[in-house]
DNA sequence: CCGATTTCGGTACATATGTACCACCCATTG
DNA sequence: CAATGGGTGGTACATATGTACCGAAATCGG
């Protein structure tokens, strides 16, 4: 479908709305991580990705050299965003917030906008389960959560704040895929922040 | 490869080892569990699938449809498997142990034999996110979980057990997917286990 | 302004894939 | 024993897919 927009002479979209140069490799990546929202890892292919981006099939060819290159590419990607999103949560609240529902908040955020989003991220989790070339970017993820989240637990008063962020994270991780999973939306903050709290209590 | 194995005369496995009847469709669903695990549910296909299961390639589309079928029913299967299995390692547990670790040793025990069925079961997960034919599969499979240790956390003297067991599994899943991504294998028993306490304490 | 280099985009092609089809085997039943 | 029907397995085929190729357009250094 979609025989790569003939001509649209006047109607139709701008057409100048076509990333160039390497915005186009990062439309690109765009267009893989919605897709592996929606469809998941199998359903990237080339010809739907170039689809989805609105750009010609040889694009995804020539900005990536393989299928195997544009996936590490896009988690690569999300990695980056999703950390600096991280970062910028944290450093926007203000210091009279409490450290623990900061840290439970900043760990939810990417709950609300795209739930899309979260499939994505953990999509792409257990690809690196799989491919070794995945590992880094796995790896530097979860360190840059453990810091961000250690260092507002110490501050709350967690007396062993690596070993706390370990597990509030992990906490967070598993209610949000169960979530996914079974379809429910409970209330996911109440229940971490308790778990936050006894956490840095019983330290 | 492997070319159906043309007769394999005297040599070779005994041919009748090929299961015959039901007992077919169970060995192509230990087939699509093994593929989701070493190469992900994109390279379940009905000819690998017969491939690793020494079987020919239609009796894959005899006892299953369509390749969503095969998933699914893979998805039961497996989550049928370790419902029985975490009651068993309940059950058949002296009544004198730790309700705490054994709560946990049993969210742990498949970590041990086959580090795949794990990434099976995450994967086949995150395809229930997509597809609402799983989502019921994957409540059940949550549910049994929640009302098991939920059980045993009560045992050891949690006065909102439900809640308690929602967060320990869930640092559970969290952990092991952590895991599972960056490779690493630090003992998890521990910190699931001050997790654990900490929940009951603090009750 | 010009040549070189990068980027673009249409197309071709070998292979993989889902699935249908159909002939055969074999146990059960009447 | 014949018929019947579930089970088995080889094969065909339309379509999807990864990727290579190559000429045209854009961009940039001089």
């Amino acid at each position: 479908m979609v025989p790569s927009t003939p001509i649209a002479p006047t109607t139709g979209k701008p057409d100048q709305a076509r990333p160039r140069g390497a915005a186009r490799r990062e439309a690109l990546l765009d267009a893989v991580l919605l897709i592996v929202a929606e469809s998941g890892t199998d359903a990237v292919t080339h010809r739907r990705v170039a689809e989805v981006a609105e750009l010609p099939l040889a694009s995804t060819t020539y900005w990536f050299k393989s299928k195997e290159h544009l996936l590490t590419a896009a988690l690569e990607l999300a990695a980056k965003r999703d950390i600096a999103r991280l970062r910028d949560d944290v450093a926007s609240a203000p210091d009279s917030a409490d450290p623990v529902v900061l840290a439970i908040d900043a760990i939810l955020t990417p709950t609300e906008p795209v739930r899309t989003s979260l499939i994505t991220t953990y999509a792409l989790l257990l690809e690196a389960a799989r491919r070794p070339a995945l590992r880094a970017v796995a790896e530097d993820w979860t360190q840059a959560y453990l810091d961000t989240i250690g260092a507002l637990l110490e501050r709350a008063g967690s007396s062993q704040p690596h070993d706390d962020a370990e597990l509030l994270l992990a906490a967070a991780d598993g209610l949000l895929i169960t979530q996914l999973a079974t379809g429910h939306d409970a209330d996911l903050q109440a229940p971490l922040v308790r778990l936050g709290r006894s956490l840095v209590g019983t330290s």
